[in-house]
DNA sequence: CTCGTTGCAAATTATTTGCAACGGT
DNA sequence: ACCGTTGCAAATAATTTGCAACGAG
């Protein structure tokens, strides 16, 4: 049965109060300058954990490494080419898994959509 | 000026005769077949190179590697959660780029959606 | 002849894992 | 005390890069 240790407590409060959509790494440094001793592969793992039993969120970036999320209601990502910020996406339609066709008999799941264009300030700079 | 070389050539042939959706790995191995001198370093330089100028194409599926894909047409793709197979799935509704709400000003350019779930073999194991 | 391209090996990046010590319950 | 969890360092996996030799135009 799960444990309620430090390292998860932390872990799990740091990104609540994060609101950029921070890789692992961006977490890690975080929590690091709270408590120094805590473990890299710690975060990695606490992170992967919580966001498989749904406690936070893993995103999906297109190219990009894995992010987390402190919202856990449905909507999208969008990431800036240029400098690699991540935005929320609104859902307007409720558009899911029944608007596409799929091969033979397979099963869909989960769907993720995801957006690369450019942020407010990197639109300015031509 | 882009040069025709061999490798080239062989590595965009391959992919184009390869419907599963490989990986560079993938491609690397078939190409090898063929002619066993040509470097992993190169497939991976070709596949990302003719990608980006719409050669062929790269895609983005949920939590795995990159993938490339000879169909250059706009469909998406699925990939089961068991065997990591791949497969296409088609747009039924244009769903697009102006179905979403953006944050601020963000300008969006590119929209990704991908799937995932079971293949038709692996929905039967229970 | 020039300069894009290749092969090789080493470097990077992101993430995971083995394992002994630690510490919730 | 039991066993999930941690810290550390080493291992993996996927991909990229430096560089000297090669070869297409």
């Amino acid at each position: 049965m799960q444990r309620n240790t430090v390292q998860k407590r932390l872990v799990i409060d740091t990104l609540r109060s994060m609101a950029n959509h921070p890789s692992a790494e961006m977490v890690y440094e975080a929590v690091h300058k709270e408590n120094p001793t805590i473990s890299k592969a710690t975060v990695y793992r606490i992170l992967k954990e919580e966001a498989s039993c749904g406690e936070l969120l893993g995103i999906d970036v297109m190219n990009d490494v894995n992010r987390y999320d402190h919202r856990l209601d449905p909507h999208w990502h969008i990431r800036c080419r240029k400098c690699g910020k991540v935005g929320d996406v609104e859902m307007l339609g409720g558009v899911g898994v029944n608007d596409y066709a799929y091969p033979d008999v397979w099963t869909p799941e989960r769907i993720s959509v995801s957006f690369e264009g450019l942020c407010p300030e990197c639109s300015k700079e031509k």
